[in-house]
DNA sequence: AGCGTGATCTTT
DNA sequence: AAGATCACGCTG
């Protein structure tokens, strides 16, 4: 299937939020290994409309990749331990992000399991933290895209629209009602919040 | 249900 | 300079 471009990236969003499931991520480590995972939960995160954004104050030191091309991945780190993959959207400057929260594991398992300390496949991915640690993905990619050879994303049919889901977003204390987390409906990879 | 772990942001 | 918070995951 072929990669996405930066049109894709464009779109609002809450509307990539949605577009992204189903969607596969691919990180290229050296030696030509693929790691590989189909999106199965995401978030939106807006910028000065949410509170919860990074962004909602403006920009600083750790946020400012928010602000920069759609298709530009932002990572941080949080909790001491735990990496976060955002996917930044909307036209360049907005700060719009996509937390990509959950994802089915296809490629690279040996690799992953090894990084995750278990072998349980609906352990693996299902949750940000998680995938992040399974992708060896950490503070070095902040600032890649999705245009390289390193990172990209592969397309894949669209979703039907019935095997959507919405729910409110989880691990977070302001804006708690906004409806803006995505997922695949009865998926066994999304993460343990909400599961319809 | 409780806590580790460290960067970042807010308040003094 | 100090304190609070945190888009989490693991043990128990």
């Amino acid at each position: 299937m072929e990669r996405l471009e930066k049109q894709f990236y464009e779109q609002p969003t809450l509307e990539l939020a949605e577009q992204l499931l189903g969607k596969i991520f691919v990180h290229i480590l050296p030696g030509n290994i693929r790691l590989t995972g189909r999106i199965v939960e995401t978030e939106a995160y807006l910028s000065h409309q949410d509170e919860a954004s990074h962004a909602w104050r403006g920009r600083t030191t750790r946020n400012q990749i928010m602000f920069r091309k759609p298709g530009t991945i932002y990572i941080y780190f949080t909790y001491g331990c735990h990496y976060m993959l955002n996917i930044v959207s909307e036209p360049e400057h907005c700060a719009g992000a996509v937390l990509v929260r959950a994802m089915e594991p296809l490629e690279g398992l040996l690799f992953m399991q090894e990084q995750r300390g278990t072998s349980v496949m609906t352990n693996l991915m299902s949750g940000p933290g998680k995938l992040a640690r399974a992708l060896a993905i950490d503070g070095n990619c902040n600032g890649q895209d999705l245009f390289g050879k390193e990172f990209f994303l592969e397309n894949a049919p669209p979703l039907p629209k019935e095997m959507i889901a919405t729910s409110t977003r989880v691990g977070i204390s302001k804006s708690r009602e906004l409806p803006w987390r995505k997922f695949i409906r009865n998926n066994p990879h999304v993460s343990k919040g909400k599961v319809t």
